[in-house]
DNA sequence: GCCAACGTTGGC
DNA sequence: GCCAACGTTGGC
């Protein structure tokens, strides 16, 4: 069992707007990086566990608990041309885009990327190093246990 | 809103 | 295969 972090804009899914949501679950879609995109087609597997990230908002960092409920599926978004993640080179046949889906365990305190930064603990987290952008970065098992510790 | 860091695209 | 131009991410 491997464990992720998963970034989510709050803006458009949230933590609490995964609480709300059918059976808790949402698609993770829109990933559209091949290195983010790899890890939930070739390495994901259900019961994978998942730290809820908040990003690009007024305080970023952790949100909450998931695990991973689906295997990797065709992303339905890149057959859509009236969708904003489209992608024309995409077909049913052979699909570039994949997600899996996540569900969530529970919605934890807020641990905020400045607090995640002050715990040496973090500091090689992948999501906190200078210039990380991917959306989904495996985390080691060392640094989710003290994640779990504190929050 | 800024902008550094990165990833992708496409002409050559 | 190179690399300039462009687009995106995401913290601040």
């Amino acid at each position: 069992m491997r464990y992720w972090l998963m970034k989510s804009e709050p803006s458009d899914v949230s933590i609490d707007d995964l609480a709300k949501l059918p059976n808790q679950s949402v698609a993770w879609y829109g990933v559209r990086n091949y290195q983010a995109r790899n890890f939930m087609r070739d390495q994901m597997k259900m019961g994978d566990k998942v730290l809820f990230y908040h990003s690009n908002c007024e305080v970023p960092g952790i949100a909450g608990l998931a695990v991973v409920s689906t295997l990797a599926y065709p992303d339905e978004t890149q057959f859509n041309p009236k969708n904003h993640y489209f992608d024309p080179k995409a077909t049913r046949e052979t699909p570039r885009w994949f997600n899996v889906d996540v569900k969530l365990v529970k919605k934890t305190r807020l641990l905020s990327i400045k607090e995640m930064r002050e715990h040496p603990e973090l500091a090689n987290m992948r999501t906190l190093q200078k210039g990380n952008r991917l959306s989904i970065t495996p985390v080691d098992p060392k640094e989710w246990a003290f994640i779990e510790s504190i929050l």
